[in-house]
DNA sequence: ATTCCATGATCAG
DNA sequence: TGATCCTGGAATC
């Protein structure tokens, strides 16, 4: 279930299983196989995030660039690894520890200037300590696109997803559908302060929890939220449930392909 | 047994 | 805007 928090955890976890160990990359399921026996073998000398982009560093041999797209998942194991499935495209095996990616939409061996090039297309991500918020403004300010389509947008500000953009845009009472250049600084600067901290939340608990204590169900005497994403959350797929602030329906609709959500009486919209 | 759907993204037209 | 790729679990028949 990845969105930036959930990559940038993965690298702590690829991290702390083989960083520094020499491992044995295989792609049983065979897309991988080349590109595999270059790495096999090798040191894992650094693991590495930017948005939804994953990186692993493997010396001069180069980087495993992963993304893991709507489906990719991955799975973490200690040794002795199971006979691998048909559906594992890169399994990194130690004799302690294992980790098998299946389903992702990138799974490539690629150069350093080609990592390079990925991080120069990718807008500033909230988890790095290089992030400058003020190259995502700039674009925002400038855009006639609504602000709930800029912050999906991985050229603008990498690592939200649909589940952060809905939750945010929430917790600052924005109309989804507010074009970027009526956004107002300030409005810019909370949103962004906030991502930071939702996501550096997210990483450590590996899910995504936006609801302040103060609004969460049993502080509102309601009974606890059941939903299968994992986290307590305002607004995402709560579709005709009631509002934890205001008891409005929320409301979906589709924008750029994907679901949106929000909250008609706490973020006011004149778009739909 | 089959269809649908998802926290993503690219490409053609 | 629509088709397409990736996988697996839930919903539907």
């Amino acid at each position: 279930m990845p969105e930036g928090h959930t990559i940038h955890r993965l690298a702590q976890d690829y991290a702390a299983r083989f960083l520094g160990h020499q491992v044995r990359t295989s792609s049983p399921q065979g897309k991988f196989s080349d590109s595999a026996t270059l790495t096999d073998r090798q040191t894992l000398t650094a693991t590495e995030a930017h948005g939804k982009h994953l990186f692993l560093g493997f010396g001069d041999t180069g980087w495993i660039h992963i993304h893991l797209g709507l489906f990719g998942k991955l799975g973490f194991g200690d040794a002795p690894a199971p006979p691998p499935t048909d559906t594992v495209r890169l399994r990194l095996a130690t004799a302690t520890a294992y980790a098998d990616l299946r389903g992702p939409t990138t799974c490539a061996l690629i150069t350093t200037p080609e990592k390079q090039a990925i991080h120069d297309r990718l807008g500033p991500d909230p988890l790095r300590p290089d992030a400058d918020p003020d190259r995502a403004w700039q674009r925002i300010t400038r855009s006639r696109t609504t602000i709930a389509a800029l912050l999906l947008d991985q050229k603008i500000i990498a690592g939200v997803g649909n589940v952060y953009r809905a939750e945010v845009l929430f917790r600052h009472h924005i109309d989804p559908y507010l074009p970027g250049r009526d956004l107002p600084r300030t409005a810019w600067d909370a949103i962004w302060q906030d991502l930071v901290l939702l996501m550096r939340e997210g990483v450590r608990n590996n899910r995504i929890d936006t609801v302040r204590p103060e609004h969460m169900p049993e502080a509102m005497g309601r009974p606890p939220r059941v939903d299968d994403h994992g986290g307590e959350v305002y607004v995402y797929r709560r579709t005709h449930q009631h509002c934890h602030l205001c008891g409005s329906e929320i409301r979906t609709a589709e924008l750029a392909a994907r679901n949106l959500f929000w909250c008609p009486g706490c973020q006011p919209t004149n778009g739909a």
